[in-house]
DNA sequence: TGTTAGCACTCCAGAACACCGAGTGCTAAT
DNA sequence: ATTAGCACTCGGTGTTCTGGAGTGCTAACA
């Protein structure tokens, strides 16, 4: 157990290092108003603290540095009292700059996000999957392909382009898109599939001639997966850190950042509230001297997507903590309007 | 005037430079088969390329460097006879390998491009004022928001989300878009304006009640600029040149990355053939220690967009124009397939 | 006259060394 | 329990030294 002064002297410390990067030293801890002991009374709790793995030495007769253990009990235990949930109003600022497109209301908040904290923001999302159905289509751009379009009611516009067979009769597939557009209005993507089997299949039979192929065809146009997209903004902030002078470092770094799917897995890691992963506890290599805090933002019980933020392990974790908890609540507020709204 | 061993001597130069990024001694270049003299002429011919501006030393008992003027002469003079257009097939093959969509084409020749030279690829393009409209459509996702999607026969599609004003009539709309349909179909997207305005303005004050504002808002859904997509890869490639230790230098190019329309206007410079532009040659202070090569590609007589490298001065300037050359010839094939197609 | 061998000179890169200062741990005094 | 004092450690910086790669110049040579 940690005695106050400890605390005390864990928490300067590590406030310290967060603002200069340096390692601190137990005269300059000493000359804080907060702190009315002597050098050598810090000097034998630094000791403590480092017996206990909070600090570490980057040589033997060098300040401390905060370990990662150091940050974690910061994070769990020291910060936590001071996290509130403000209220910025960022999107509603970005959404009433005239932006109307979910995605490009996302793509803002990850920059507004990136700017506010000169580290690197990524967000995820969001699904979906809730979004209901407004329009299916085919349009036939030449006489061997088409494409299909998917619009739902949050406005998000899916296409894909196919060649289309010669066996499928076209006439074929307008009634078979007639009568989906028909049944399937407002139906939520989610629950597509399921209504497609159950209710619509026996339906077309009737109306279609050779129902097998085009009906498979039709699904492989329209019951694809729905991608996730992942919006990312600040990369360069990265670099402004004094951590990152290694030219190695920053290579795997953007490496990392061209893999997409590696980072949509990182974020899509769901917990119920906000998530601090400190250095090694990340799973990926490349980012083992990051850390990533992640918060989730939901529609209702489901969770919709991820805002997340990159940086190093000195991270200025009150001030990023507050502001993605106020972040995640306003985007799940958003995501409510945008698609309760019929 | 170069004498013929000065114009070896500078390619040998520039040959040794471009591989190994290291000063060139005369004794190195004399232990060449094709060099057959000793170190001491070697010396007083570099001397001569040195006066002339070719060649430039660190320092004053270093080695030799190519000057950016020595590149220039190296481009324009030296391998300018060995510039062929190969035929590989890069475009054939992606297309076999089952992308159907003209962007996820170019997306993934920029892909290749980077992993076949090791340098920053850069795509711009293609124009899509060629292609022809197939369908304009307005689709309601809620009482107050709309999404205009327009379809070409080259199978890209555009959309806007929009508010609906509730002055605007729903069933005024619906017609307007069923003339312009009617009308419009299979009309190069760059008459469009010219079109709806001559033809189709007067047919449809007949039909529409109240058209000014009907029409105004049609305007603003689809008459919108299209906008040039930038398909960029290989951003890291650079960090593996030796030239790019500095943390400085690589901060300040992934900045520039960033600026799309800049990079864009730099590559709109539209020439009829292959541009090649070193170091400073480069208006753009960021890239002022690279060089840029771009070759157009086209459709009939219209430039259609970009291919473009970016690398260090010290580049395969050979490999690079000639794969450049073959790739553009390639894409230009390529889209007159997918245009005249009908 | 063009080419080459020889030589003195230059400068960088890296190793070796000394020095300073910030910081520590320990001990003894308060 | 806290603190003053002190010896000690170690990284960073600046200096000096040295080896080697490379040059320019001069004189000899074909």
């Amino acid at each position: 157990m940690l005695t106050n002064r400890q605390l005390l002297i864990l928490q300067v410390i590590i406030d310290d290092f967060i603002e200069t990067a340096l390692p601190v030293g137990s005269r300059a801890i000493a000359k804080r108003e907060e702190v009315p002991f002597s050098p050598a009374t810090i000097r034998n709790d630094m000791a403590d603290l480092e017996d206990m793995g909070y600090l570490e030495k980057t040589h033997s007769s060098s300040g401390r540095v905060p370990s990662e253990k150091g940050y974690r009990y910061y994070v769990d235990h020291i910060i936590s009292p001071y996290i509130a949930s403000g209220n910025i109003n960022v999107l509603e600022h970005i959404i009433e700059d005239g932006f109307i497109e979910l995605e490009q209301v996302v793509q803002k908040t990850a920059e507004v996000l990136s700017d506010l904290t000169n580290y690197t923001s990524i967000i995820l999302g969001p699904e979906i999957f809730e979004a209901k159905l407004r329009q299916l289509q085919f349009v036939t751009t030449s006489p061997q392909t088409a494409v299909a379009i998917l619009v739902t009611n949050t406005g998000h516009v899916e296409h894909r382009s196919f060649t289309v067979p010669n066996k499928i009769n076209a006439s074929d597939l307008e009634k078979m898109v007639n009568i989906l557009n028909d049944r399937l209005y407002n139906v939520p993507l989610v629950q597509l599939p399921h209504k497609l089997n159950r209710e619509i299949v026996s339906l077309m039979k009737n109306y279609v001639d050779d129902f097998e192929r085009t009906y498979d065809y039709l699904k492989a146009a329209f019951l694809h997966d729905h991608p996730v997209k992942l919006y990312v903004s600040g990369k360069t902030n990265i670099l402004m850190q004094p951590e990152f002078k290694d030219v190695e470092k920053i290579r795997s770094f953007y490496r990392m950042m061209e893999n997409e799917d590696e980072i949509a897995s990182l974020l899509k890691n769901g917990t119920n509230g906000i998530k601090v992963t400190i250095g090694n506890e990340n799973k990926i290599e490349a980012i083992k001297d990051f850390s990533l805090i992640t918060a989730p933002y939901r529609l209702g019980d489901n969770q919709m997507g991820t805002i997340a933020l990159l940086g190093p392990t000195r991270m200025e974790y009150k001030k990023v903590i507050t502001l993605l908890n106020t972040l995640s609540h306003e985007m799940t507020d958003v995501l409510h309007v945008w698609y309760k709204q019929n």
